[in-house]
DNA sequence: GTCTATACAGCGATAGAC
DNA sequence: GTCTATCGCTGTATAGAC
């Protein structure tokens, strides 16, 4: 894994988040990393395979950023708040989450990609689901959606607004009392 | 107002609750409607306008929705019931709300385009925040921009994993027991 | 109000030299 | 692995005839 390519998908992954997948070009990546875009070419063939490398890296960074919260933060509600204020940051570089912006751009990506971000959003529910069980709600799936639905959608209307506490007030019920 | 410049509209709003602002051009609607893409043109001078005169009648159209809801429904949470079930109904046609859509693509519309849409919001949880006041709820504004949230969040979630009860899931709490 | 014709820019993608 | 050069296509937009 080159340098390149791990440059390539960093900053594809954070023009993604702001813009959107169709709202950037190879022409921009290769000229904001100081390369032509024939060498983005060389990298991911096609714009298709770029997506797909960066939703599939992403999903697995996610899956060890959780393994390393249940490691290090005993309380789940700590956890929890870990993961509002990873999203907060985000939010103040006017970036949402990578697989929110793809699942609304779902017509324009391929079937594996699509398979891609259910897996994300599957995986994301269930580690949710497992904190809101230790927590002590009684039916963790199911709070895991609203929370997971209240965060997706909250990011829309938080940058929308530029007010980053939207977020948090939209998961008062689960990182609060 | 001519009729052709009713039926852009209606295919525009289609396309970007679907597609995304960005997932059509001009080329799309003329070849749909059966005229030219210059006589787009002559209708909407720039694309930019197009996003602002549709994002404009959403909100009017919107706002009658309402009135006409708090006119027939008794019930609040009858209200918002209909509320829900008039998004579920777009999702059978893949369609996700407008704005919601536009809020994802923030980054290339126009300054008022965003405004309108920090608009739209606005006024679509003022409405909520009234019929969760009338439901008793003890900070309505707060339960508004949640349902509003999770609406906005699951109509993404439910789409990609083609399940439309995922809707009905992240809004349980506020439209039953 | 719609047409034909066209300008012009940007995009994804490829061939082949180095 | 990166370059130069280029192709073909699509996009927004405009001028001017009808």
């Amino acid at each position: 894994m080159s340098d390149t390519r791990t440059r390539i998908l960093d900053l594809a992954n954070q023009l993604t988040q702001s813009r959107g997948f169709n709202g950037f070009s190879y022409l921009d990546l290769a000229a904001e990393i100081g390369i032509k875009n024939s060498s983005i070419h060389y990298h991911f063939k096609a714009k298709s395979d770029l997506a797909l490398a960066m939703v599939d890296r992403h999903r697995e960074t996610t899956a060890e950023s959780f393994a390393r919260l249940d490691h290090d933060i005993d309380d789940p509600r700590e956890r929890l708040l870990s993961v509002v204020r990873y999203f907060e940051a985000d939010l103040r570089d006017g970036k949402i989450c990578l697989c929110g912006m793809m699942a609304a751009e779902l017509q324009s990506v391929s079937e594996e990609v699509r398979r891609e971000l259910a897996l994300y959003f599957r995986k994301f529910q269930d580690w949710l689901s497992k904190q809101l069980s230790e927590m002590g709600y009684s039916d963790p799936p199911r709070a895991a959606l609203q929370f997971l639905s209240a965060l997706e959608g909250s990011l829309l209307l938080a940058r929308l607004q530029g007010d980053v506490t939207v977020v948090g007030q939209a998961l008062d019920g689960f990182v609060n009392g």
